[in-house]
DNA sequence: ATAAATTATGGCAATATTATGGCAATTAAT
DNA sequence: ATTAATTGCCATAATATTGCCATAATTTAT
């Protein structure tokens, strides 16, 4: 789904530059040319990203306001400031109100841009972000045990929580070899072994429902099983 | 405890200028000067935030192999680049490379800082989105814990107070899988896992009255549910 | 090569977990 | 006091998962 932009900015002409451009890069675009009429885009729907000028019409400080108004509905939205002005101390009051960028009209449009997608990506990153250690990688493989989720060359692969530990298992330290013993602790089970075998079966079996060619668990024949790379 | 900086920067004087600007501010500051042990420290210990000189001696280049390195190693680990040279080519591509800020040698000290704090609080603001008095956002959903207000794609959508708790639990953190206990925690309340079904139950009726395709709460079987986007 | 041991496969029954509708108890509002 | 809303929980239905077995296929050892 696209990015929806809201920019303000009370020059006509510019206003349009601006738009085409980012519109031109996939981003869905909402423009404003006063406070009030921003406020109320605003609070009927928050965007993903507010560009905001300064100076709107008589009133110099108009933009300030916005990203005030804007920082309380939300602490986490992203605004960047576009200004004529250039002054350092414009630049850190900006920044102190909560902006997360400041760029002089001056700057060219693909500078621009960078700078949104930039901003764009950090959130992406901080959401994707999980608290320390959750994440187990192999590579082309990624076990996500906060969301419990499993992917095999970024598809999902759907694996019931016993599969999902056992992979784990397997995982955590590529190249061990595994027991059924192990395995099953790991799941917090205690079953025959041929159960074991069941299990593993239907871990490949959802692995090669993505990639026919998957092979990545192997049977050590007397002892158990391995990840191997 | 103190907000950890890593400073990769050759020309010694400027370094020491930069660091010690820091450490005034509250940042504990660790320099570099070169690549190889800027990567050592990066290896030894990842820091809260990089600053990057782009041209290390001879090599002119070695901030930008820096940058990569280091998103290699993080995701999320906010990069400023910091160059004499400004032409916009630089610009875009240090942005592209997963920096989050790039910035011209020659400006201010304070406004150095303040970008740096800005960076900072955007990185505070998306980690505890869970705050009173703030509106967290999700894809199509929005939830305003001022009012207690939810809304699905602009229509009102009304939930009971421990409804919306644990709607807030689910959305506060997109993706992560909550167990009974985790609801029933942000819900405040202690009751049979029964109940907590039965609340998800409702929850997902209210959705459906307004869109009968809804299904972003979804189960996992074992654990318990994740809202997904 | 053959026998013994081990593992793979498909299927099915048993089990565990979740969904649904409803009801009684509680709380809040009029 | 009466009505409405909310909440907790239960019985029952609907699903998903799991354990295990018979049988086939492999592997290992002799």
């Amino acid at each position: 789904m696209a990015k929806q932009v809201v920019l303000v900015e009370d020059e006509p002409i510019l206003c349009e530059n601006y738009a085409s451009a980012m519109r031109a890069n996939g981003y869905e675009v909402i423009t404003a040319d006063n406070k009030q009429s921003a406020l109320e885009l605003f609070q009927r729907r928050l965007p993903d990203m507010a560009v905001l000028d300064i100076g709107l019409q008589d009133d110099m400080e108009a933009g300030f306001d916005l990203c005030r108004e804007l920082r309380a509905l939300s602490s986490s939205l992203p605004i960047i400031f576009l200004t004529a002005r250039d002054s350092d101390f414009d630049t850190i009051s900006g920044l102190r109100l909560g902006a997360d960028d400041y760029l002089s009209k001056d700057i060219s449009m693909p500078h621009l841009l960078a700078r949104m997608s930039a901003l764009f990506r950090r959130i992406q990153a901080l959401d994707n972000k999980t608290d320390a250690g959750d994440i187990v990688k192999a590579g082309d493989l990624l076990i996500d045990t906060i969301r419990f989720q499993v992917k095999w060359r970024q598809q999902l692969v759907d694996l019931s929580l016993t599969e999902f530990w056992m992979l784990h298992c397997l995982v955590k330290r590529v190249g061990h070899v595994k027991n059924r013993e192990q395995l099953m602790q790991d799941a917090n089970i205690f079953v025959d072994d041929s159960t074991i075998t069941s299990h593993i079966k239907r871990i490949r079996k959802k692995f090669k429902q993505l990639d026919n060619a998957f092979d990545h668990i192997e049977t050590i024949y007397g002892v158990g099983y391995r990840w191997k790379s």
